[in-house]
DNA sequence: ACTCTCGGGACTTCCCGTTCAT
DNA sequence: ATGAACGGGAAGTCCCGAGAGT
C-alpha cells in the first residue's frame, strides 16, 4: 500500500512545480499556446506523467490560475505591504502600471495576461476565472478609500481598467507612446483615488 | 507602369469577403482559434484558393485587422455621429461599454477582443497592431475635451481602460457583478471627462 | 477476444479498416482518383491520423493491394472451393467473367481494375504489383490441367486474357455487345481447357 | 514568318498537332495523369490557347482517342497489310503481342493503354470509347476466319484478351516471366485461329 | 494565341491532447 | 513516472482546369 507512494510529500512538490511552470507558461504564451509536453518538460518530467497529477489540461489551467492568484505574483502585492500607511493603493497602482509588470507578463496579473483569451472561452472557464478576479479584488479592496459601498463598486472598475492599460502598453512595447501611456495612467488612477 | 488589373472587381469582392469573415472569426475565436480552412469555408471558398489572395495566415490577420478598424465596427463609431453636439464622447463611452458590445465581441473593438493575444505576440505583430490602436484613437480623438496636449495624453489611457473593463465584463458575463461593472465604469469615465 | 493485447489489436483493427476501405476505393476510382482524406473519412477517421499508420499514399496502395489479394475478393476464389471436383477452373472462369464481377470492380480482381494504371507506373510500383499477380496465379494454378510445365506457362496467359475481357466488358457495360463478349469468352476459355 | 493571316489550314494543323500530342500523352500517363498545360506546351503552345481549339479536356480526350484509332497506331495495322495472304491475323497478333508494343504504349492500342481508366469512368466516356473499340474491331474483322457469325462473336473476345495480356506484360516488364507471357500468348492465340 | 486570374483539391509535415502498457 | 501509441487538425506547397483580357 504505502510502497507505491513512498512520499506523498514528494508528489505534492512535483505537483507544485508543474503548477508554477504552468502558470508562467500560460501567461507567457496563452492557454492554447503551450502544450502539456512543454510544461512537463520544463518541470523536469515527461508528458506521460501529467495525467497522474491532473485530470486534463483544463484542470491544470484552473489550478494553476488559482495558484497564481493565491500565492503567485507576490512581488505585485508586496508593493502594498511595503507601502507607507495610507498610500497602499497608490503604491499598488505604481507597481501594477510599472514597466516591470509590462515586461514580465509571465509573473504578473492574470487579467492583463489572459483576459481576452478567457473572455472568449466557454462559460465554465469564464466562471472559474471570475472567482479569481474576485479574489484579486479582495486583496486590494481594504485599501480603496471612501465609503465601503462606493469602494466595492469602484475597485472592480479600477482593476479592470488598469489591466486594459497594461495590456495595451504591452502591445505598444517600450516605445515613447507606450511609456507615456503608462505614466499618464499612473497619474490618472492615483488622482482618481485622491479625490475620492 | 500601367498596372494590369483584369478583374479588379471580382477579386476585390472575394478578398473583401474573406477579410470580413476573418475579422469576425479572429475576434470570436482568437488568432490561433480559427483555421484558414474555416475562414475560407465561411467565405464560400475552399482552403486551396486562400494563398492566391494572401501570403499566409499572418498576412490575413494583419489585413483583416486593418480592415476591421478602417471600415468595420461602424456601429461603434456611429454612436459619435448620432450624438448631440458636445456629447460625442459620452455617447461613445456608453456604446463602448454597452451590454451589446460585451455580447458581440466579433464585431467590436479589436483591443478588447484580441488585446492579450497580441500582447504576447512577436514584435512584428505587435508593431502592426500598434498602428491600429493609433488609428482607433484618431477616430475619437477630436472629441476628447480639454487642451489638446492633455487630450492627446489622456485619450489613449481612456480607450485602453475601457478595453480592459469590457474584457473583464466579458469574463463576468451577464451577471450581477458584470452588469454593475459596466454601469459603474460608464459613470466613472463620463465623469472623468465632465470634470476635465 | 484479445484481452491480452488490447492495444496492439486496436491499431491493427484500425489499420485493417483503412486497408479495406482503400482497396475498395482504389479499385473503384483509380489510384489517383481517391485522396487520403476520402479514405480516412470513410474509415471513420480524419486525415491527420493517416501518417501514423502508413508512410505515405504509395505505401498504403502497396499494402492495400497486397491485402486485397491475400484476403480480399474471397467471393471470387470461393467459386473454386464450392466447385465439383475437376471443374474448379471452369467455375472460376464463370465467376471471373460473370456480370457480377463486371459490375463490382471495387471488390474484384486487381488486374482487371487497375491494370493499365499500374502498367504506366514507375518500376517500383510495377514490381510490387508483379508479385501480386504471381500470388493470384498461385491461387488458381493447382487447377489448371495438363502437364505442369504447360500449366505454368498457360495459367498466366489465361488470367491476363480474362482480365482483358473483363476490362473491356466494363467499358461496354451491360449492353448487348457487352453481354455477348462475356458469354462468348466464358465458352472460349472453358473449351480451351477442356481440350488441354 | 507568317503574318497574322487567319488561315484555316494553319489552325487545322495546330489542332492536329495537339491531337497527336494528346493521344500520346494520355496513353503514356493516363487521362488524369496529364494536364492541359503539358499537352499544350509539348505542342509548342501555351495553355491559354487550348480552349480555342477544344471545349474542355474531356472533348480533347474524345477527339484524340478517335484520332488515334482512325489514323494513329498505323504501325500496328501495317502488320496486316504487309502480311502474306491468309496470314494477316497471325501477323497482327504477332505485332500486337510484340515487345515493341509492350514498350511503347504511347503509340499502341488504346484498349491496352487506357482500358481500366475508361472502365471506371462515367457512362458518357465509356460509350464514346465503346465506339472506338468497335472501330478497332472493324479493322481486323475481315481477317478473322470461319463463318461470319462466328467471327463476329469471337473477334471481340480475342482483341480484349490480347489487350489484357499486353497490359499484364507491361506490368511485368521485360523480365523472364513477362517475355514468356508474351510468347506463350502469341502461340495460344495463333493456334486458336488455326483450328477455327 | 498568350498571359494571368481564380478557385479547387491533394499530400505532407508538424504538433497537440489523451491513453496505455510497463 | 515514462514513453510510445493514437487520432485530430492546422498550415502550406503544388498543381490542375477553366476562363478573361489583350
Amino acid at each position: 500500500m504505502s510502497r507505491k507512494t513512498p512520499h506523498p510529500a514528494k508528489r505534492e512538490r512535483t505537483r507544485q512545480r508543474i503548477l508554477d511552470v504552468a502558470a508562467t507558461a500560460f501567461r507567457k504564451h496563452g492557454i492554447d499556446g503551450v502544450g502539456v509536453r512543454d510544461i512537463m518538460k520544463q518541470s523536469g518530467l515527461t508528458q506521460g506523467g501529467f495525467y497522474f497529477h491532473f485530470r486534463d489540461k483544463e484542470a491544470l489551467f484552473a489550478e494553476a490560475s488559482r495558484n497564481a492568484v493565491a500565492s503567485g505574483s507576490e512581488w505585485l502585492y508586496d508593493s502594498i505591504k511595503s507601502a507607507p500607511p495610507g498610500r497602499e493603493l497608490q503604491c499598488f497602482i505604481d507597481a501594477y502600471l510599472s514597466p516591470a509588470h509590462r515586461d514580465h507578463l509571465e509573473s504578473g496579473c492574470l487579467l492583463s495576461a489572459l483576459g481576452t483569451d478567457v473572455a472568449r472561452s466557454d462559460e465554465a472557464r469564464r466562471r472559474e476565472f471570475s472567482k479569481l478576479a474576485a479574489a484579486i479584488l479582495d486583496r486590494i479592496s481594504p485599501y480603496v478609500p471612501g465609503p465601503d459601498s462606493d469602494a466595492r463598486r469602484r475597485r472592480a472598475g479600477v482593476l479592470a481598467s488598469m489591466a486594459g492599460v497594461l495590456m495595451v502598453s504591452r502591445v505598444l512595447g517600450d516605445t515613447e507612446r507606450g511609456r507615456t501611456l503608462l505614466t499618464e495612467a499612473r497619474h490618472f488612477f492615483s488622482e482618481s483615488f485622491q479625490n475620492a
